[in-house]
DNA sequence: CGCAGAATAGAACGCGCGTGCTTTTCTTGT
DNA sequence: ACAAGAAAAGCACGCGCGTTCTATTCTGCG
């Protein structure tokens, strides 16, 4: 079994990353997420040792959550048109199903700590380049596959795939209309569709 | 000739949006700020009387940027395709130009505020609100004049085209591809071109 | 069970924050 | 040029922050 301050360290992060997914990892401050948590500060600050500590094992629990609920799943899909569309379907699921409070905890955080140079703006990049990655290989697959035409630039069907349903995640949250979840799916349905015909337009 | 109180009002605006850009309106402190702009502490505060009332002024003139830097000439653009392409490429323009320093103001303080709802949250959705209705208004008068197919739903274009725009922002910010601005652009070209052919079949 | 050591709590610190009050300096209209 | 009033500065306040140190309570192994 776990040892206590594992377990006690575990349920802290999962506060931490809902509330940073809500108001990013800046405003989580040790006495609020001590207060959360029912813990007192110098207990729950002695698990991290430095607001900055916190901060990264945050960003690396969510980053496992992300992982366990949308990349794993996705990455078990046949290779080809199937695993890109696992992909983004998983993520939409991922935000409809809300496993974040505040929506994605990477476009939150992302946004506050883009212009903040440090280990924890590289923490989280990585996870983005990571995910951008995924999506991109799962694109070059489908097209060795023969799948999808060979002309266009992987990496900009990936650009154009990860635009519909990042858009749709600030939409939601900005808005709260959950019609934008079926725009995407469409939209990338649809963009994947029309990359299949151009395949048939050549091959013909 | 402008009163001087008026004047250093405007040129703290203009260091707060150019910071909040940045790092957001949370982070704008007031000491921060009097020092970047050269003023006492309480010589700025007299100026806005609460820091809600700087974020608000900040916003506003944001907003106001952004309306003469980008909306203004695109709405001097013809109705339909041209207006489109105008909102679109005007936008990408801004960012490559750096108008603000971190970005587009919008995109960070939406992240920042999509959790926090209060008059702030109300400002800035307001305003994206309204970039969206241009957008989507656009298309509408490009169906209008014919030069767009009818079949499309206006919201769910307007959606796609502004989900390149808006990932290219992102993209950029965090990686300094920029390539991704000529991504965007090719992706905007494409789609509207698509709808076009779609017409003419339609229309055969 | 009992004890070593991990886990948590408690109290205190220096600091920067937003804000209010009073005083000084500068602008502007006559 | 001078007075009225706007603009800015100076100073102090209470508060919550991250952090440290010490004391207490709990856990799990022999």
């Amino acid at each position: 079994m776990l040892k206590k301050g594992e377990r006690t360290r575990q349920s802290i992060l999962d506060v931490s990353s809902a509330l940073a997914s809500q108001n990013g990892l800046e405003s989580l401050s040790i006495g609020g997420l001590a207060a959360a948590t029912g813990l007192s500060k110098s207990g729950l600050f002695a698990h991290f040792g430095s607001k900055e500590e916190l901060q990264l094992a945050t960003v690396d629990h969510a980053a496992s959550i992300f992982v366990r609920e949308v990349v794993e799943p996705a990455l078990s899909a046949p290779r080809g048109v199937a695993r890109i569309w696992a992909l983004l379907d998983g993520f939409l699921d991922y935000l409809e199903r809300g496993v974040f409070a505040g929506g994605c905890f990477f476009a939150t955080t992302a946004a506050e700590f883009k212009n903040r140079p440090g280990p924890v703006r590289d923490r989280i990049t990585e996870q983005l380049a990571r995910w951008r990655s995924y999506l991109e290989r799962a694109v070059e697959q489908a097209q060795e596959l023969g799948e999808l035409g060979r002309d266009a630039d992987a990496r900009r069907v990936a650009f154009e795939l990860n635009a519909f349903v990042q858009n749709a995640e600030s939409q939601f949250e900005l808005f709260g209309d959950a019609r934008v979840f079926a725009d995407a799916r469409e939209a990338v349905r649809e963009r994947l569709e029309s990359l299949r015909e151009l395949r048939a337009a050549r091959g013909a």
